[in-house]
RNA sequence: GCCGAUGUAGCUCAGUUGGCCAGAGCAGCUGAUUUGUAAUCUGCAGGUCGGGGGUUCGAAUCCCUUCAUCGGCUCCA
């Protein structure tokens, strides 16, 4: 007999050799039916894999990653059979679960995938899942498994044996597909009811771009029918919000083929939201000791050499710009550290002046692979909301968490509450990618480490995504679809410093070297509009919407009074606009909400007689009516509060 | 840049296997209407069917090429 704890802390005794999906079946039928996958003293397995000392045992059902795992595993499996059943002789790479499904990466060799194909897979496994096929598990050796995938002709396969240690391989057979597989993968195809192939693309194999290009699949598959319904339903719903549709209806921004691509012309109303952005953060920023600056938008080439970015990103940059005739070099900017860096140089600096904080709104240039760009969340040219923080080394844990608490705030007043922090390191084994001294990394990776726990924020640690000057702090938050998009960045530099010299008199009169912090809170103006856009559909908060009000007469006969409360709120500082239009009520009532005005102000015999308006509050109707001052103090005190923290 | 898909009016979309002068709704402009909380009616205008080649008696439709966009990959200072 062996002992199973539970997680809840019992524990039954069972005979050896039993199976996670016997117990299941033992605890309740309905469990053993929902139950996917199971974690047998933390390691995930499958539910078939027998049992043969005493364990904790964890069930996993849909709700649980490791059972969406499983199933989503699985379902690639499945979709390879389909595939392999199709085209016989495709070859496969991998085929993991993902965050929303699974994916196969295939050669399909003389055949081109196309979306009709698609079809074809989805019914196929359609099929193949009715009829319950088993999924079995059979350990192999190294020489086994190469023989086995070298005969089939499978290169990649037989690549990626190659890299795994003989003893610990293993294969996954369900019907007439066998695949190398780690697993878990679920008892059987049974519970796979509802499946849709998404999309196509191409993927390099092992994310290589010099590497072959091989034809990505992306499938979803889910234990019930409605849930893939929802799902459908809820992408559908995701694509209302893309900030590139409500871009070009609500007129914030668009793009020009003449103007070229990547380049975002903001429209008034867009700009409106911009300029109120930048008017909020200066605002902060001043009451924070940051000093703005401003440079232009071009540099001499000979500043980018020295501070290293010709070297690395010179290739992946514009080219250079030529004057006519001393043959002199510029670029388009696409960083602001370098000017900034020459700011600091143009005065001498005591450690009693540091931390010295400077911030500029800088539009910077860079070259984006064409198939990258993306509405506003990927451009060619945007505006930072750049800051560099000089210190002394002993400062630098502070000011770091002066700039959390900064992003925290800011994310706050917006109402960005899912957002992930991403603490990345350097590789350490790769530590020749990375300048700087071993002390100075040590150090700068846990003062990140420590100032994001001196915070209680929560982060995500990830080793081999610093930058290569330093180790930074990333803020990232998804759109509409759940693409992370990265925000606010903090990232530490020794190296800047080091490059222009950069010098600070010591208490000892010694000249000292600052650190570096380069930090942005929106990231960049575009990508933040874009991801405000899609978090809240259009509907900003008052204190950003480009109009505030629209006053909407009855009829024509009251388009004076109308202009006599126009006067009054566009004195009191609330934008506002009349809709003259000869329309019924019901129809500018109609127009005016589908443009997300926050306010509709309706005036008509009644208001005119008695000097009020009706209010009418987007999206939740009639509001009562009042005068328009107390209106206009209405609108100033919700501002006030909204972004008042 | 790479793989796949898409490209018809400002927007959303129709346009059978190639065949009269390319259609509709919304938006725009006219005129009528003077309206009480999510769509009043009339008329007009608007398109080199992304661009360029080709096949054909004839091309929005078929082929080639190019540009842009979309979904991914790679990249992201």
């Amino acid at each position: 007999m062996i002992k199973i704890t539970f997680p809840d802390g019992s524990v039954k005794e069972y005979n050896e050799g039993i199976t996670s999906l016997e117990v299941a079946e033992q605890i309740s039928p309905r469990l053993a039916k929902e139950v996917l996958a199971a974690t047998v003293n933390g390691e995930v397995t499958d539910l078939t894999r027998p049992i043969i000392k005493d364990s904790r045992l964890v069930l996993h059902k849909w709700d649980d990653e490791e059972g969406k795992h499983a199933f989503w595993h699985s379902s690639a499996h499945l979709m390879a059979e389909a595939i392999e059943s199709l085209w016989p002789g495709t070859k496969f790479g991998i085929g993991p679960a993902i965050e929303n499904g699974f994916y196969y990466d295939i050669d399909p060799g003389d055949h081109v995938m196309t979306d009709a194909d698609l079809v074809m897979i989805e019914n196929r496994m359609k099929e193949l899942s009715a009829k319950n096929l088993n999924f079995k598990r059979k350990d192999v050796s190294k020489k086994e498994a190469l023989d086995l995938f070298s005969q089939k002709g499978d290169e990649y396969k037989v690549e990626l044996i190659g890299d795994l240690a003989d003893g610990t391989i293993s294969l996954y057979s369900q019907g007439n597909f066998t695949d190398l597989c780690r697993g878990p993968h679920l008892p059987s195809t049974e519970h796979i009811k509802a499946i849709k192939i998404l999309s196509l693309a191409g993927a390099y194999w092992r994310g290589d771009e010099k590497r072959r290009m091989l034809t990505r699949i992306y499938g979803i598959t889910f234990p019930k029918q409605k849930m893939l319904d929802e799902y459908l339903l809820f992408l559908e719903e995701a694509k209302k919000r893309d900030h590139r549709k409500i871009g070009r209806e609500l007129e914030l921004f668009t793009f020009s083929q003449k103007v070229g691509m990547g380049l975002p012309l903001w429209l008034p109303k867009g700009s409106d939201i911009r300029t109120t952005l930048i008017e909020f953060l200066t605002g902060i920023l001043r009451k924070r000791g940051y000093k703005i600056v401003a440079t232009p938008h071009i540099g001499n080439v000979n500043l980018y050499k020295t501070s290293g970015h010709y070297e690395k990103y010179g290739a992946d940059s514009f080219k250079p710009i030529s004057t006519p005739q001393e043959g002199e070099q510029f670029m388009l900017k696409p960083m602001n550290c370098p000017h900034h860096c020459e700011i600091y140089n143009a005065t001498p600096h005591s450690y009693k002046d540091l931390p010295l904080r400077m911030a500029e709104f800088g539009t910077v240039y860079r070259y984006e692979q064409s198939g990258e760009l993306h509405g506003l969340t990927r451009v060619r040219s945007f505006t930072q909301d750049d800051a560099h923080h000089y210190c002394r080394p002993d400062q630098l844990r502070e000011e770091f968490k002066s700039i959390i608490d900064l992003v925290l705030y800011v994310f706050k007043i917006l109402n960005f509450n899912e957002y992930t922090a991403q603490i990345s390191l350097r590789d350490p084994n790769n530590k020749e990618k990375y300048i700087g001294t071993d002390e100075n990394w040590e150090r700068a990776e846990r003062d990140i480490i420590e100032a994001a726990a001196e915070k209680n924020l929560e982060t995500v640690v990830v080793p081999g995504e610093a930058a290569f000057y330093g180790p930074k702090l990333d803020f990232m938050v998804k759109d509409a679809i759940g693409r992370k998009w990265q925000l606010g960045t903090i990232q530490v530099d020794y190296n800047l410093p080091e490059r222009f010299d950069l010098t600070y008199n010591g208490s000892d009169n010694q000249k000292h070297r600052p650190v570096m912090l380069h930090r942005t809170i929106f990231g960049s103006l575009e990508r933040f509009v874009a991801v405000l856009i899609e978090n809240t559909a259009g509907k900003f908060p008052l204190w950003l919407a480009p109009e505030k009000a629209v006053i909407l007469p009855i009829s024509e006969k009251y388009n004076d009074y109308a202009r006599k409360v126009l006067e009054l709120l566009n004195n009191s500082d609330i934008c506002t606009l009349i809709d003259e239009r000869s329309e019924k009520i019901g129809k500018k009532i109609r127009d005016n909400e589908l443009k997300r005005v926050p306010y509709l102000l309706i005036v008509g015999e009644k208001e005119e007689e008695s000097g009020t308006v009706s209010v009418r509050k987007q999206g939740e109707g009639d509001k009562g009516s009042m005068k328009p001052e107390e209106f206009a103090e209405f609108v100033a005190a919700e501002i006030k509060k909204e972004i008042a923290l």
